[in-house]
DNA sequence: TTAAGACCTGAAGT
DNA sequence: AACTTCAGGTCTT
């Protein structure tokens, strides 16, 4: 086992793991108590993730946030919680304005993930219409059916299934598993990515409303998911994703923003939240609004 | 190009 | 206890 541990005092703007892995941004880690999106985590509990083939284990304390792996993991620790964000100037450089203050000052040190893009292309298409809670025991599922089992510290993780191996799935297998309608979004994805025809990352190399377009090929994705993906997966920071709770905010807050269509609706936000990183405002609000505190 | 309806399912609310 | 509503939407017509 390798370990490691990174100093709180390194990082700017704080850490805080709780809302940074249980925002609704990222299904593919899990609590060690086993309880994700249910009460608060005791005090230096682990969370778990799975990349690579490579176990990754992470905690915080007082003094630092430690982690323990099969490899060593402390770039990609840091790539996946984005520790090297000056999260304090980010919040500094946010527009002023009393939604936007009110939700960075009740969640200090929530950042943005970094997940691996299939996992995450996957967990928000099995997103629409579902509790965030469901959305993680769904994700959980298919990693436990069809990924590769993986052996640290005597306990038995599994990885989010490639797309070779989530391509053997059929519609009904998927159904039987609780998908719903979007068992055969699932099976269609993954074979488009096991079978070469496109890869979600390849939407990085690509102009920010073009890559949208991109996303949008794979079956179950529509402009939402897709923002999904660049925010959380690929780093488009400047993503908005459109959801129920953002829809709500502009209605009450922002009634100038809503332009009709979703592009032109998403921009004009996009603008409100100052820009280049308007995910960032987007994904506070987001959590801020969905727990009501 | 925009607008209704259908779509799985379980947890939460009457 | 049965019934209705709702959840990080997308697809089809």
């Amino acid at each position: 086992m390798e370990t490691g541990t990174i100093r709180r005092d390194e990082l700017a703007g704080g850490l805080d793991l709780y809302r940074t892995l249980e925002s609704g941004q990222t299904y593919l880690w899990r609590r060690g108590d086993g309880d994700m999106y249910g009460g608060t985590p005791a005090p230096g509990e682990w969370y778990v993730t799975v990349v690579d083939g490579e176990v990754i284990r992470v905690r915080t304390t007082d003094a630092a946030l430690e982690w323990e792996s099969t490899t060593d993991a402390e770039p990609t620790v840091r790539r996946l919680l984005r520790l090297d964000d000056d999260l304090e100037a980010i919040v500094a450089a946010a527009p002023d304005d009393p939604l936007l203050d009110e939700a960075y000052e009740a969640h200090r040190g929530m950042r943005l993930v970094t997940d691996p893009p299939f996992g995450t292309l996957i967990s928000f298409i099995c997103s629409a219409q579902m509790r965030v809670s469901r959305i993680h025991s769904m994700v959980s599922t298919l990693a436990r059916e069809y990924g590769d089992a993986v052996s640290f510290d005597g306990e038995t993780y599994h990885a989010f299934p490639t797309p070779a191996q989530l391509a053997t799935a059929t519609e009904s297998e998927l159904r039987d598993l609780g998908l719903g309608y979007r068992a055969p979004y699932v099976v269609r994805t993954a074979e488009m990515v096991a079978d070469g025809e496109a890869h979600p990352a390849d939407a990085r190399e690509l102009e920010y409303e073009a890559a949208r377009e991109f996303l949008c090929q794979f079956v179950g994705v529509g402009d939402k998911v897709a923002d999904c993906v660049l925010l959380f997966a690929l780093e488009f920071d400047e993503s908005v994703p459109l959801d129920t709770w953002l829809r709500s905010a502009i209605e009450e807050y922002y009634p100038d923003c809503d332009r009709g269509s979703y592009a032109e609706t998403s921009r004009a936000l996009r603008e409100q939240f100052g820009g280049e990183y308007a995910g960032y405002a987007q994904t506070y609000v987001f959590h801020h609004l969905r727990t009501g505190d």
